[in-house]
Parts: C-alpha cells; structure tokens; sequence
DNA sequence: TGCCGTGACTGTACGGTGTAAAGTTCGGAG
DNA sequence: CTCCGAACTTTACACCGTACAGTCACGGCA
C-alpha cells in the first residue's frame, strides 16, 4: 500500500514551477479574490500540500508580488511616437478593465516594494510616451499623477460599490435610506433617484472625468 | 480569592460603551494599522477581554463600520452658499488630509453597506453644494465621480507609495533599479532623478491635479 | 548494480485570527 | 431575600501563515 513508486503511471506527477503557480493563482484570486486565498486553498487547487508552495517562492507576499505582475503585464502600453492624448486615454480605458478584471490588485498596484519587470516597463512606457508629447519632465510628473490617481481612485470606487447591478441598487438605496426622514437627505435622494434612471451606468462617468483630465493636460501643455 | 466583591473599591470598573469602544479603536488604529487591530488586542487596550466586545457589537465588521463614521465626521462639509469651487476645494483637501491621518480608512469609506450618519450627511453636502452652485444632476453626478476618484485615488497611491521620506526614496529607488541594466528604463531613471531633487515632494502634486479638475469642471459648466 | 545526495513534496506543530456557546459575577427591582 | 438581566469571562472551534523535520523518487557516480 505505502509503496506506490510501482504503480506511479497513474499520476506523472508534473512538479510545479513558478510560471503554473502564479497562473493558478490569478484565476483563483479572480474568482474568490484575495483575502479567501490561503495557501492551503491554494495547494488544494494545484493538487498539492500548502507547504510544497514554499519550495518556489519564499512567502505567500512573494506569490502576491508575482501576481501583481502578471496584472500589469496585462495592461496595453503607451507608444512613443503616437499622439500622445490618444495613447494616454488607451492606456487609461486598458488599465481600468485590468483592475476592475482583477479587482483584488487595486492597491497593491502601487505598493509593492518589489515590482517587477513588467510593472517597471510600464511605468517607463507611460513616462516615455509623455515626454515625447512634450511633457517636460516637471510636467510628466504631475500629468502621471492625476492620471493615475484618477484610475486607480475610480476603479476602488467601483470596486467597492456595495452594488453591482441596478436592481440591487435600489435594494439597496432603500435600506440605507429608510431609517432616515426623506428631507434630512434632500440632494443625496435626489442623486440616488438620478442613479436608478435605466439609462445610468456609473461605469460610464470615467470616461466623462478622463477626457476632463485629458484636456486640461493639454491645454496646460500648450500655454507653456 | 474568588470573593473580589468585597475588595472592589479598587478599580470601580466604567462599563464599556460604543463611544468608548470607538474612540480608543479609532486611536489603535491609527497606530498599528486595521489589519492588526485584533478583537484580542482591543479588548486588551480596553482593559476587557475579546469577547465583551460581542455586547456592543455584532461583530468586527460593525465596529469598523462605526469606525468609519468617525472618520466621515472629521472632513469639512462644503457650504451650500459659498462659491461652488471654493468650498468643493476646501472639501477636498479636507477630505484628503482625513485620509492621510487615516490610511487605514481608505478603501472602507465608499464600500460600507450600512452607512452611519456622518457619511449620509457628507454625501448630501457634496451634491448640495454643486446643485447650488449651478451644476444639474447629471453635471452634479460627474463632477461627484471626478472628484471623488482623485481624492480617494491620490490618498491610495500616497499611501501606498514604498517610501516615506526622501532619504528613503534613494534606497529604495536604488533597489529597485540597481538589479536592472541602467538604459532598459532610461525615463524612469529621468523620472526618479526628477523625485529625488530635494525641493520635491508628492504630496504637492495633489493641488496641481484638484486645480486641474475644478478648473475642468467650470468650464463645462460654463459652457452648457 | 548499488549507493547516496538532492530536490520536491508531506506531516506536524505553533501562535495567531474571528466568533459561537456556555458559564460567572453583580447591582438593583420585586 | 430572591431572582433577573446585563456585563463580562472561559472555553472551544475552524481557520490562517509558516517553521521545521521527515519521506520519497530520481540522477550521477562507484
């Protein structure tokens, strides 16, 4: 029973490597985000005890500094020698459907203290394509950050939405409201009845606050 | 021994209460950060064991739910009479300083399910002010989203960023790029060099990016 | 062919987490 | 004096990341 090396034609036992774990890894940090990622689940779905994780990578943070990666690998990079509005605003809609695909990597974009190439790359590329735009670099600066914390602000707003769809919005409008005098909130009723309209979809105000931040780039841009 | 009632002169144990239990948790927090403010480490700083908590919370999620509101009721309401621009400014930086006192809070302030009053009644001064100050509820929504996205976007990414200080940044600057061959991010180096001068300081960029949108925000205005 | 090192993986254990459920203590009302 | 209910404690459970030691199959070498 315990000497099962002559019936081992079963299960070829494929060993693992970083490449298969991270990949895993994504889909499930997708399905049940990140929080509910243990190790254990994790070996589980990989056929294989939580420990055997540690012989490729060194802690469950450096498993998450991969996957951080492979995001931003998913990102469609600026060009260089495009108009520089155009590639902006291309890359702003790519990383927004990244993070809101993977809505468990918003924060921890930023944040880790080891990024990797593919998070170096585009950190380069989004730099790279401003100043060929004419950015200076005092500029650049200043143009990265708005964007960025426009995106990486929307995509947390949405993500955290405590609705997805509209009929759950107004569950859940009522709930927040019902405790309370209709006149105590008078405009925020009135937003909410704006919000339940069939037509409105909030994902559809990034695009009106991108090109808000877009042209007033440019118009700085162009006085200087 | 087990008769301490006759001896209970000495600590004439105050009874918790959810303001008590707020207060203090509010203060932990900002020391040690959310996630490792336990039920044990509070009702340790509260004199109290873990479980007493359960008396005046359901659970962990509705203490950092009032948590929240605390944190809501320390930003400036815009006034619905001053100049739209100038109140949603002071707001905003208000906003953003609560943040940065508060790292922890970000990322809970627009997901809570069950919002107390003082986030109910910040909404309602927000859309307040900009229906005052001429915007329709459709402009009201948009500049609401703009906003909020950039505030709570640049506070994330601030607070996230791998550094505090700027002697800090050259080490971990310095990391980051001394594995990679010099030429392979070359405007990344320039934008590093840029954040190294010593005037530099990210925290300024957040006026540049608010002046950026309010300005943005009156001109459509103005012109529908 | 036998041996033995090495790399991949497993088993067990420790101190931590949130919280369910039951037990204890005690001031105040009848 | 009794008894109730609120406040608090004790114990327990299932889970977490990971340190550490053990097991097993395979490749190179004698």
């Amino acid at each position: 029973m315990t000497t099962r090396s002559t019936t081992r034609s079963a299960q070829p036992r494929v060993p693992l490597s970083r490449e298969r774990v991270l990949q895993v890894t994504l889909g499930l940090a997708d399905q049940v985000g990140l929080d509910s990622l243990s190790m254990r689940r994790l070996g589980q779905e990989l056929g294989v005890e939580a420990m055997a994780l540690y012989h490729h990578f060194a802690s469950r943070d450096e498993i998450v500094d991969g996957l951080v990666d492979l995001v931003f690998a998913e990102v469609d990079l600026p060009l260089g020698e495009g108009d520089w509005k155009v590639e902006m605003r291309r890359r702003a809609i790519s990383l927004r459907d990244v993070l809101l695909r993977h809505r468990w990597a918003i924060g921890l974009m930023e944040s880790r203290r080891n990024p990797g190439a593919a998070g170096l790359r585009h950190h380069d590329a989004v730099i790279g394509s401003l100043r060929a735009g004419g950015f200076d670099i005092v500029m650049a600066a200043h143009a990265y950050s708005v964007l960025d914390s426009y995106i990486y602000g929307f995509a947390l707003t949405k993500m955290n939405l405590p609705f997805e769809a509209s009929e759950e919005v107004a569950d859940v409008a009522q709930d927040m409201l019902e405790a309370f005098p209709v006149n105590e909130y008078p405009h925020l009723v009135e937003m909410i009845g704006h919000a339940l309209k069939p037509g409105y979809d909030f994902g559809d105000e990034f695009a009106f606050g991108l090109d808000l931040i877009l042209d007033g780039l440019g118009r700085i841009r162009a006085i200087e």
